[in-house]
DNA sequence: CAGGGTCTGTGCATTTATAATCGGATAATG
DNA sequence: CATTATCCGATTATAAATGCACAGACCCTG
């Protein structure tokens, strides 16, 4: 096999004439020029140098080879302007996030960081279940709930809190009178499934939904008391909180990346401006009004 | 400093997608790949690599480098040529060509050249793919079709031409009671195999193969008709031709170089002795027999 | 002509790089 | 659901590359 830094001791000889002058510029020994040159030689069964005791000068193969080995040369000086070029804030980040805190909470908060950050495109994808980011599907991620795959770097920000909610209407009726728009079964688990089904078991569930935005439009409509996260709701303001008489569910929020990728910065100073937006509206003193019942 | 050699490293595991398939390539451990991918990581400050479980992906930086890389390869690829290139006679000459083409049409031919060029070491390579002659992988190849590669000089030979043959029971049969030995799909536009599937699209397939040589033993042993080229079945006094309602595929040969590697006297008087061989067989004047049925 | 400087070539000790191996995790397969 | 194959990372023994030191050759200069 070729080895490409043969070729850049070669060229050091060509230029500098002899074997100790060359072993300078490249700062090694004198010996380990002589075997490299001689070893692309053998290489490429061509005498590149005539060992004079004065110096080593090219063939005239050799001479005919300088200018390629130069424009190798010229090529790797081009690969380290490049590299050195490289702006590492330049490029893509993927944050993955539920949809409707992608929408509401982060989006409004991240029109500043898009200004002073022109380099990075942003890619906001926002799926019900989460990205796989040991598969590299995004590079950020925000989950409800601690991830449990190694390798995960997972930061808390604060807790994503409940409360039921509907028009004005609604915040009358008794308990038994009331209408609520609850989830479907598509997640049997989801904690706040399980307390807003347990909660509303005297009274009627008029519509059930897989999606929070439509519970929310079904609220927005009128059509009865939904349980919606906090932050979504306040954001409405003919959206009424409904006392509750038992506290409602939270979720704990984390902000999830790979281990490896962390070390990107541009996905770190993504990510830490997230964890900013994040804890600003979910952190434990700026909690929503739920917690706090009326 | 940094290592020109990391950058081969680079390109391979940039192109073969994991640690381990970039090793194999290279024929070293995949500790070395690491360790030397991390060392041009660290010389230029910039994160080549997502290390995901499955494999290593290219960042958008390394991505972006990934071209400079492949112009350095590029360059170091003329190097080797045109170390090549200003070469005296002796030294080895590696000839690309079908196997069957290389075994029952070239090696015949090649006995007088070996004798007197003794100082020539010929390396015959049999692949059914191409070889890659910019990658300097073969010094001249035996393409049926004309190269597009730019750079490539391509020279012609005249024409395979294309024949039924079977053992003397198979003359016999009406077309509908014959039985074919057939190309596979492995490569699905094949012209000889769209032809031969179009023409005994009435009788049955017996059998079919990617490989030449097989279907050539089996029409040896009498298992059915098989489209040959008319070079390698007129070899074997038993395959007898089958006559044909319409006229066989031919395929157009060429003898193709490197441009660089031309210069080179002993790949130039191999090239001509080749050349010598081929149009002496496939010429238009010594066409085989199919191309005028009896 | 002697002496200092610079050059190359070579043998040997040391540092460095590599291969080999194991373990854990993840997909693909039947 | 077990089996197989593949991937990566870490560790250790081995092999390779390098630095070092010395010897001989040449040139220049005083």
């Amino acid at each position: 096999m070729l080895q490409w830094d043969d070729i850049r001791y070669f060229l050091a000889v060509a230029r500098n004439g002899s074997l100790s002058a060359a072993a300078r510029s490249l700062n090694v020994e004198h010996s380990t020029v002589s075997r490299r040159v001689d070893q692309l030689e053998t290489e490429i069964r061509l005498r590149l140098f005539d060992r004079l005791p004065r110096g080593w000068q090219l063939t005239d193969e050799g001479n005919d080879l300088q200018s390629r080995a130069e424009a190798i040369e010229e090529s790797v000086l081009g690969f380290q302007r490049s590299a050195s070029g490289v702006d590492p804030l330049a490029g893509t980040v993927r944050v993955s996030a539920p949809p409707l805190l992608l929408s509401n909470l982060i989006l409004p908060g991240l029109a500043g960081f898009i200004a002073s950050h022109p380099v990075i495109t942003l890619e906001l994808i926002g799926e019900r279940w989460a990205a796989d980011l040991m598969r590299a599907e995004a590079d950020i991620a925000i989950r409800l709930g601690r991830p449990s795959e190694p390798d995960l770097v997972a930061r808390s920000v604060g807790e994503v809190s409940y409360g039921l909610y509907g028009l004005e209407h609604w915040t009358a009726p008794s308990r038994r009178d009331r209408l609520y728009l609850g989830f479907d079964d598509s997640i049997p688990d989801l904690p706040q499934k399980q307390w807003f089904d347990e909660y509303g078991r005297e009274a009627h569930f008029a519509l059930r939904s897989n999606d929070m935005g439509t519970l929310l439009n079904a609220a927005l409509a009128g059509l009865g008391i939904a349980l919606l996260p906090d932050f979504l709701a306040t954001s409405y303001p003919n959206l009424l909180p409904i006392p509750l008489d038992r506290p409602a569910p939270t979720r704990p929020a984390f902000l999830v990346m790979h281990a490896d990728i962390r070390r990107s910065q541009r996905v770190r100073i993504t990510a830490d401006h997230l964890i900013g937006i994040l804890t600003e509206a979910l952190g434990e003193n700026t909690r929503g009004p739920s917690s706090k019942p009326r």
